[in-house]
Parts: structure tokens; C-alpha cells; sequence
DNA sequence: AAAATTTAGCAACAGCGTTGCGTAATAGGG
DNA sequence: CCCTATTACGCAACGCTGTTGCTAAATTTT
């Protein structure tokens, strides 16, 4: 855990953090775009502008002319300045993606592992799917970290895979501290959803307000960005969203309770009735926002993406016809543009988004003795 | 909406908050503890504490002799140095409190609204009963504010009444404004659940990690403690957490929907059957855990209440069959502290959680022109 | 009475954004 | 062609934050 005290050195990163949005948002940006978005004065956007291009981080792009009076300096975002990589770990496979700090995926892999695989056979799966992808350009020195998103439980904080579903080694493995030391990086670890949902932040900059990611894919999924954050609940356990209970005299589910979301929505697909299926995850959607209301609703996983048209146009139906209530409330709903290596890459985005995302003050615990 | 640039007043406002958290927490305190809960030097903390007493927040309170060395100087929050007053807005009932600095409640009182009562009718209401609070003790230059909870939907950033439930005058009232005008206080509104979980969480301080409270009053509301702030969604509507379906076949609801929690738990409490209903609205808890994984889960709401025994055990029993099958999994399940003054108390620490909290850094929204 | 230990705070410092003001670069008008 | 208005940029001084270095004070132990 870094902690992180409120020093000026919070100042600097917290305010390149937002000069670093703007540019991944926008093509390309001046110093009044930044002044207008961040409210700071034109010369501390200067001083941290000279500081990024010291760190190579964005560069000068042509000037402006608008008319009248001295032309602006135009700025963009230097994409290739630094890398990271992000794995998704799923139950049969391994996907790798390489992520540039605009968010951008370049290489996307995909390779078996073994059934039942262990942390050993993982780490060697990684080991030559990094080597693979960072010798491409020579990118090692530029590359941050590596991101893994995984299916849960798992402590996100302390890094430790608490036990995931259905794989039988996967018991309290410490994987980012054994992943530092095997892979010689820095090493990040979240719930699949969690990165997921990551990955469509970080792409759409600040004006990304509170959402969701809905993952269908072996179970069902949510992954949470809230007041401008990923939320990840009290135990890294959050989203377990197909295990809320939509129908109280419902078919018995794996986790013991009746009618979860998860077992009607898969009673429904498995009789091959896709439109029913949608319907239902759609009612267990329309919940969230009821309870969240979210401003966006995004749509995953390999189950739903192969009949993407027929969830995208449920949900949608769903939502709009909540909202059709009030004018005021409105949610987007959107199949993912990342496809299916929103995970992979999220957590590739995680890694960037430590160094050059907004800092966090760890709200320091006081912890009694 | 008061935007607040990552400046050094930042840092000053942030770590002054921190140390009135602990002072707010814990009895009494000393440098020590303060370095100890938030990674601060000690100087730091000196000069934070110097500020503090300058404003008659704080204040000294005896040394400790721990044994060997320089006595250790004790600090104590001076609880009536500030104080706010809350009001809980419902359809037939005003309840106005008093809150001091350290969150505690002095007075509370209720009184009757007319049906249908007018904005207006509801501001003479207020003035007359702080008038009445406020002359107690000629408090009024300590008086930080005004905090006003009440039934949704509303806009909680422009404190606008959008068109609350089951009152005919309330369509798009600027309330917040008319009232700053007609009390001459600053007043700060938000919906009634979200007032209830920060009063829990401002009494509980830096330790209240995810929480929801559930509230049963003429209908069933949520409020929701993520992050370290409330959570009040897109567009302050969150907590419709009554309005989520729990059974797909079950019986029609006033939203439309079929088979929402409300409509189940109401049709078992009016049938006589209250530990029915406990163990329906219990279904409705650990939906929400599965969901946002929550450490508290905070009862309240004057038809919960008067079976409190009844819903305690339901919701206890179905978080502690949930939470079974992993023993990190801990949720704690208690009955409001404020019991029914729970709302307009929680109000009151909203106005004082705006002058002595964690400053908001509102991330700027880079809003397209 | 002297040494050891713990706490408190003064003074100088580095670094942040802000303010004041001078300079550079352009278009338009005389 | 030159002058002026306009817009953008940045140096220098400043106020404020927390940090660092060091001295002083208050107590127990020897």
C-alpha cells in the first residue's frame, strides 16, 4: 500500500494527472483548453506542461491561428512513450494485450492454458506471452507494469488471489508479489469486471460519470466506477452481480439461493431462447439502476458479445423504458468498444492509470491497536 | 457547486479534516495519535493543531504522563463551538434536530405538516422551529448551517425538488435557494436515505469503510456509503433500491414493474406476516452485498423500527448464511444509533461535513462546449 | 545532581500554484 | 510601411503548504 500524504507533491500529481486526461481525451489540446477544463491559471498549466515534456510524456504539436494576436502552441499526447501490458486470465485461456498510455491497444493475444493450470503454469504463460510482446519495438524500458485481471475472489489491495471459481490451485496465492519477482515488474491485480470497467473509463476521460460494466461469460459480472473511481467494495468482492436474486420461487442456483439473476438468465439461454435470456439480464440491469443510478451501462463478455445485437437492443428497450418516466434521467447503454479485450486491456490501464492517473490519499485508516 | 482547485488550500483544508476526524472519533488525543492515523510529521501536525485551536474547534485538555520523558499535551474537540441543524422533510412530518460539532444530537423535534403542504407552508415551519433551536442557547453565530433530508427525486448539486413523491406543490422547486433566502442561513439538501448513511458514517469516522443504510417507511429506500463519500448516482436518484424486482412473477407494482421488493414486502406486512416481510426485505440486503460487497449494513425507518427485533434477526441471519461460506467475508448488521432521528441528524452533518471534511476536490468535468 | 528520554516548537527550506508585469507574435488600420 | 490592438507566453517575486534540522522544556531514572 502506498501512502500517500497530502503534500505538495499531491499538488503536482493530481494536477498532471488532469493536464494528462485532457490530452488522452483530446486529439490534440492547447494551454487555454486546459486552463478552461482544470480552472487553473494559465501559468501553473505552463509549469506543468514543461514538466511533461521534460518526461516525454506530450510534446509540442504546430500552433494554432486564430485570427487576431499571437498564435497558441498546440500539444499532444506522445502515445509511444510508455507501455503497459494486460492480462486476461480467464478459466481455458490467456489473453495479452499491449496498452499505450492513450489507451490504445496495439498487439492482442490469445493462448490455451491448461486445465485446472497452476500459478507455476501461469507464470510461464505470462513470462513468454511479455517477452513475446515487449521485444516487438524494443519497448521494455518503456513499459510500466503489467495489469492482471482475473476472475474472484481475490484481495485486491494486498494482491493475494483469495480462490478462484473453479480452479482447484488457486488457494490465498500471493500472484502479484510471486508475478514482481518471477516477471521483474511491476505487477497489478483486479477482478476482471473491475479492470474491465477501468478500461472504459480511462478512454473516455473525466467526463465519464458513474457506470457499469455488464459481463456475461461462465456467470454474470458487474464491474463499478463510481464518483469517479472503480469501486471495489469492503473485500475486493463487488460484482457478484448474477448472484442477486431476481426471482424468490426461482430454480435453485450453485451458490444455494433461488432465483439468481445467473441461473434464470442460464435456464433461459440453455432452452436456446436468447431473447428471453437478454430480457432477463436486462431486468436484473434495470435493479442497478434503480439502485445506482448510473449514467452508463456497457456491455461484455464472450456469451453476450455472441448475440451482441440482441442484448444491446433488451437492455436498451429495459432502460428506456425506466427512464421513459422522467426526462431528466438518462443512461447510455453500449456494447464495449474494446470487444473482447476490454479486460485484458483494462487492466493494462490500471497499471498507467497508478502512474499517471490521479493520485489517491489513501484516506488514512485509523486503525486501533 | 464550489469548484476547488489542487491547491496548497487544499492540502490545508485536507489534513485539517483528518485531525478533526480523530478528534471527532476518539475522546481525546494527543500529537502522537494524529502522526500515527495519518502519516503526517509532527511538525505538521503542530502547526495543523495551532490553526484549529486559533478557530475554537479544538482544544487543550491536560497532559498524559506516560512514565518517562516530556509529558504528551492532550487535545479534546470542542463540541459546542459549531452546530447545524438538521431537518427530515416527509410527507406528514417535519423532524428538526440539533447537532453539535462532534455529532451529537441535543434536540429533536417533530411536527405535523399539512397534507399537500405548500413550499411555503414548509418554510414557515422551518423558521419557526429554528428560531425556537436556535435561541436555546443563543447559538446562532455558532450556527454552520442548515441540512434538509427529503423524499426524492431531487437534484442534489443545484438543490432543486425535481417531483417528490405523493406531494402535489413539489414539481422543480429551487429549494435550496428560496430557502438560503428565506432563512438567511446556507442550507444544503439531498435526498433523506443519503442523509441517514452520512450520519452514520460521520459518527463512525475514517474506519466506516462500504455501507448502506436501509430505510422502511412508506416504501423502501437505500442510502450508500462508497468510497468514503456518499452515493448519490448521475442524477441523485440513487437508492430506489425498493423499486428493484426480487420476483419476475410476482405481483404488478405503482412503477410498472412486476415483483419489486416494495410491492413482495408490503403485501407481506399487510397481511400480519412481519417476519415474512424481515426475511423478503433481507432477500433485498444480500442482493446488495453480493453487488457492492458492503462492511455495514445500517437499519432504519419508522415501519422497520417497530418490529426492529424481527428485521434485525432476518437480516442477520441471511448476511451471516451469505457470508458463510468465507470467513473474510464480514458484514456488520445493526439497527440505526439515531433511531428515527436518524435522517434529520445525518442532515446536519452533511452542512457540517461541507466546513470540516474532507474537502471535495471535484474533478472537473471537461465539459464540451 | 546528572543523564536519559520524550515532547514541543522555532527557523530555514523546497516546492506548489498565484500574481504582476514585461515580451513575443500576429492581424488590422492608417 | 508603421503603429496599435490583441492574444499568448513566461520570468520573477510571493504566499502558503509540509519538511527538515536543531534547540529547549519537562519528566523519570540513575
Amino acid at each position: 500500500m502506498t501512502r500517500v500524504t497530502a503534500d505538495v507533491t499531491f499538488l503536482r500529481g493530481y494536477n498532471q494527472a488532469l493536464v494528462m486526461a485532457v490530452g488522452r481525451t483530446a486529439r490534440t489540446f492547447e494551454r487555454s483548453t486546459v486552463v478552461e477544463a482544470t480552472g487553473l491559471t494559465p501559468q501553473a498549466v505552463s509549469k506543468v506542461i514543461a514538466r511533461l515534456i521534460a518526461d516525454g510524456l506530450i510534446r509540442p504539436a504546430g500552433v494554432r491561428r486564430p485570427g487576431i494576436g499571437k498564435p497558441a502552441v498546440v500539444y499532444a499526447l506522445v502515445p509511444d512513450s510508455r507501455y503497459a501490458i494486460g492480462a486476461h486470465v480467464a478459466r481455458r485461456t490467456l489473453r495479452l494485450v499491449l496498452v499505450d498510455l492513450a489507451g490504445t491497444v496495439h498487439h492482442s493475444a490469445v493462448s490455451p492454458l491448461p486445465r485446472d493450470f497452476t500459478p507455476e503454469q501461469l507464470l510461464d504463460a505470462l513470462s513468454v506471452g511479455i517477452d513475446t510482446m515487449a521485444g516487438i519495438g524494443d519497448l521494455r524500458s518503456r513499459l510500466t507494469g503489467l495489469g492482471i485481471g482475473m476472475i474472484g475472489p481475490l484481495d485486491h489491495a494486498n494482491g493475494l488471489v483469495r480462490d478462484a471459481h473453479g480452479l482447484r490451485h488457486w488457494h490465498d496465492v500471493p500472484l502479484r508479489e510471486i508475478a514482481e519477482k518471477h516477471l521483474g515488474l511491476p505487477v497489478h491485480l483486479d477482478k476482471d469486471v473491475t479492470a474491465g470497467i477501468t478500461a472504459e473509463a480511462w478512454r473516455h476521460g473525466a467526463t465519464f460519470g458513474d457506470a457499469a460494466l455488464i459481463m456475461v461469460e461462465s456467470g454474470i459480472g458487474g464491474g463499478f466506477w463510481l464518483g469517479g473511481a472503480a469501486h471495489r467494495g469492503a473485500h475486493t468482492n463487488a460484482g457478484e452481480f448474477g448472484h442477486t436474486v431476481v426471482d424468490l420461487t426461482g430454480p435453485r442456483c450453485v451458490c444455494g439461493r433461488h432465483g439468481c439473476l445467473e441461473i434464470v438468465h442460464h435456464r433461459a439461454a440453455e432452452a436456446g431462447d436468447i431473447a428471453h435470456a437478454a430480457r432477463v439480464l436486462a431486468v436484473g440491469v434495470v435493479n442497478l439502476l434503480q439502485t445506482l443510478d448510473l449514467a452508463h451501462v456497457v456491455l461484455a463478455g464472450a456469451d453476450l458479445l455472441r448475440h451482441s445485437q440482441t442484448y444491446l437492443a433488451a437492455v436498451t428497450e429495459a432502460v428506456g423504458a425506466d427512464a421513459r418516466r422522467a426526462d431528466w434521467l438518462s443512461t447510455t447503454v453500449a456494447l464495449s468498444s474494446l470487444g473482447a479485450d476490454v479486460i485484458a486491456a483494462g487492466a493494462a490501464m490500471q497499471v498507467l492509470d497508478q502512474h499517471y492517473g490521479i493520485p489517491e490519499l489513501a484516506h488514512p485508516l485509523i486503525v486501533g491497536s
